[in-house]
DNA sequence: CATGAATGAGTATTCATTCAT
DNA sequence: AATGAATGAATACTCATTCAT
C-alpha cells in the first residue's frame, strides 16, 4: 500500500473538514497537519503552499460532484425526472463527502482561488443551467435568470444540510423527499 | 457636525463591506482603517478590540432587520400577504444596506460571536419561525420542519443577492416579484 | 494664584506617585494624566516628552535631597553626630516626599537619565563619600572603599523604607533609632 | 549535542541579562532574540509568553539561590559562622550569575509575578528570617524586626554588587572580607 | 521520505505624541 | 492655555514556510 498516497489523502481529508468548519483563514497549517496526523513539514511535500492545498481540495471535490451528476443523467426523461436527478445526486454527494458541499458553498466566491478552480466550478453551474434551460424551452420550469433558479435551489439546499449537519433536524427519506418537493415548485413552471 | 460619530461611522461601514466581501479572519485591522480613512488606532476607540467590533456590527445590522421586517407587520393579514411583507422587507434591507444580509448570512455561525449576538439572531429566526408556524396551522404552508423551510428561503434569497451585488443578473420589479413568487411557491403548501 | 504652576506640579506629583510603585516603562502618560487630573496634551505643554518629565522629576528630588542633607550639616561636630545628621535626613525627606526617595534609588541607573540628571546624582554621593572620608581619616569609620560604605547604608536604608512604605512594618522612633544604631555600627571603625 | 536544550538556555541567560540591566518592560522579545542569537518566534516555542519567560526566570534563580545557601548550611554551629555561610553563599552564587541575585532584587515586588514566584520567593526570605530568629534567642544578632535586619543586609549587600559589577569597586576576598565584617556589625548585638 | 524545530514576515493592539478646537 | 481625539510607530505574538536531521 502506497503510504505517500495515503498521507496525501488524510491531509485532504483533513483540511476539508477543518476549512468547512472554520474557514480557510481560520485553519492553520498545524491544525491540519494535527488532524491528519503528519508533521506540518510534511503537507509541503504534496502541496506547495496553503493557496495550493485548497485550490486543489476545491477542484477535487467539485469535479467528485459534477460526476456525480453527470453520471447516468437522463437526457432523455422528463425534465421532472432530471430534477430527480440532480436533487437525488446532491443528496448522496452530501451523504459520501460530509463536508464538500458545505465547503464549496462557502468558498466558491473566495479571494485565493484560482482560474482553474473557477472554471470547474463554472462548470459545474453550467450543467444545472442546462437544466434549466431546457426546462424553460420545454416550459416546464418558470421563466426566471437561469442564475437566479441555481440560486434558489442550490443556496436552499445548502442552508438546509448546514442544519442537518448542525444536528438541527435529521435527515430522513421523507423530509428529503419533501424538500425536493418544495425546490421543484420552486422551479416548475406555475400552472 | 459631529465627528467622532461620523468616525465611528464610517469604521462600521468598512468593516462591513470587508468583513462580507473577504470574511472576518481574511480582513485586518489596517484594511479596515485604511478603508475608513482613519489611522489604525483610531478603531480602538471605539471598538476594544476586533471582536468587540464584529459583534457590535453583527448586532446592529441584525437589529435593523429585525426591525424592518417587524414594522407594519400585517398580523391580520393572510399568510400570503405576511410572506409578502417579509418578502419586501428582505428586498428593502438589502437596497438600504448594500452587505448587510450577506455579511450576516456568513457570519452568523462564527465562533467569535458572542452570546448577545447569537441572541440576537435567535430572535430574528423566531420572528420567521413564527410566521412559518402559523402558516403551517392554517394549512397554507406545507409540512416540513420549519428550520428547513426558513433554511429554504433565506438560503435562496441570499444567495440570489449575491449574484445581484456581484452584477450578474439585475434586480428589476419583475425579476424580484417572479423570485418572490418562486420562494413562496417553495413553502406554500400544494394543492 | 498662578493655576499652571499648580498643574505642572500636580504633574510632577502624580509622575513621582506612578514611577515609584510601577517603574517609568510600566507608566503611561495617560495614567500620569488621568491620576493628575489633566489632560494628557496638557502634560506636554510642561514637558517636552516623557524622558524630560522623567530627568526633570528625578533632578527635582534629587536637588531637595541633597539641600535636606546640606542644610545645618554638622561640620565641626563629631562623625558620629554628622552620620546622626544625615541619617535623620534621610527619615525626614522620605517622610516629607514619601515615594521619592524610593524612585530616586530604583532609577538612578537608568538608560533614559542624561546628563545633568547623572551629575545631580553624583552630587549627591559625593556629600555621603565627604562624610566617609573625613570620618576614614579620623578613625572613626572603617577601612573599606566609601561607595562601598555609601552602598551599605544607602542599600539597607531604601530596603527598610520600602518595607514600611509596603506596611510591612511600622516606622516608630523606637525602631529608627535601632536602625540607625545598626547602619552606624556597619560603617563604624570596629574597636 | 542537545540544540534545543542549548537555544532555551540562550534565550534565559539573554533575558536574565537584559531584565537585570533594563528591567522587564524596558526589555523586547526582539531584544531578547537578537542577543540569544535566535528568532523570536522561538522565544515562544519554549515560553508562552513574555510573563511566563520572566516567571520561569525569576523561580530558577531563586531556587538556585535558595540552594545554595540551604547546601551544607551549619545548623549547629555559631550563629556567626551561619552568617559566614550566608555571606559566602550570596558571594558565590553572585560571581556564578553575575546578573541573577540583581534581577531578583530588582523584579521581586514587580506587578507580574505570579503567585508560584512569590511564594518561592517567601521561601528565600524565610531561610533568611530564620537565621535572625534564631540570633535573637541567642542574643547574638540585635533586636530589630527580621524584616528589616534582612533590608539591611540583603539590600546593603545587592547595593554594593551593582557597583562591583559596573566596575566601580574591585571585588578582591580583602573587600568581601571586610564587607562581611560590616554587615555583621550592623545585625549583631552590641555589647 | 518525513519530521518538527526554527524562522521572520505579518497581525492585533498599545501608547507617546500631535493638533484642531 | 487646556483638552482629548486622532495618529502611527513600536511591541507582543502567530503562523506559513523552510530545512537540518
Amino acid at each position: 500500500m502506497p503510504t505517500s498516497t495515503s498521507k496525501r489523502d488524510h491531509i485532504l481529508h483533513s483540511a476539508l473538514t477543518l476549512f468547512a468548519e472554520r474557514g480557510f483563514d481560520a485553519t492553520t497549517i498545524p491544525m491540519i497537519a494535527n488532524d491528519a496526523n503528519v508533521g506540518a513539514g510534511t503537507i509541503y511535500r504534496y502541496f506547495e503552499n496553503k493557496e495550493v492545498l485548497v485550490n486543489t481540495l476545491f477542484q477535487h471535490y467539485v469535479t467528485l460532484f459534477t460526476n456525480t451528476l453527470e453520471e447516468n443523467y437522463p437526457q432523455d426523461h422528463s425534465i421532472r425526472d432530471q430534477f430527480h436527478h440532480l436533487f437525488q445526486g446532491m443528496v448522496r454527494f452530501t451523504n459520501e463527502h460530509e463536508h464538500a458541499l458545505y465547503f464549496i458553498k462557502t468558498h466558491n466566491a473566495a479571494y485565493f482561488l484560482d482560474d482553474t478552480s473557477r472554471e470547474h466550478f463554472n462548470h459545474l453551474l453550467m450543467i444545472l443551467q442546462n437544466f434549466i434551460d431546457e426546462g424553460k424551452e420545454e416550459k416546464q420550469i418558470r421563466e426566471l435568470p437561469s442564475k437566479a433558479l441555481i440560486a434558489i435551489i442550490f443556496g436552499g439546499f445548502l442552508e438546509l444540510f448546514k442544519l442537518i449537519r448542525a444536528g438541527d433536524i435529521e435527515a430522513s427519506d421523507e423530509l428529503l423527499a419533501g424538500v425536493e418537493e418544495s425546490c421543484w415548485d420552486a422551479v416548475r413552471h406555475p400552472e
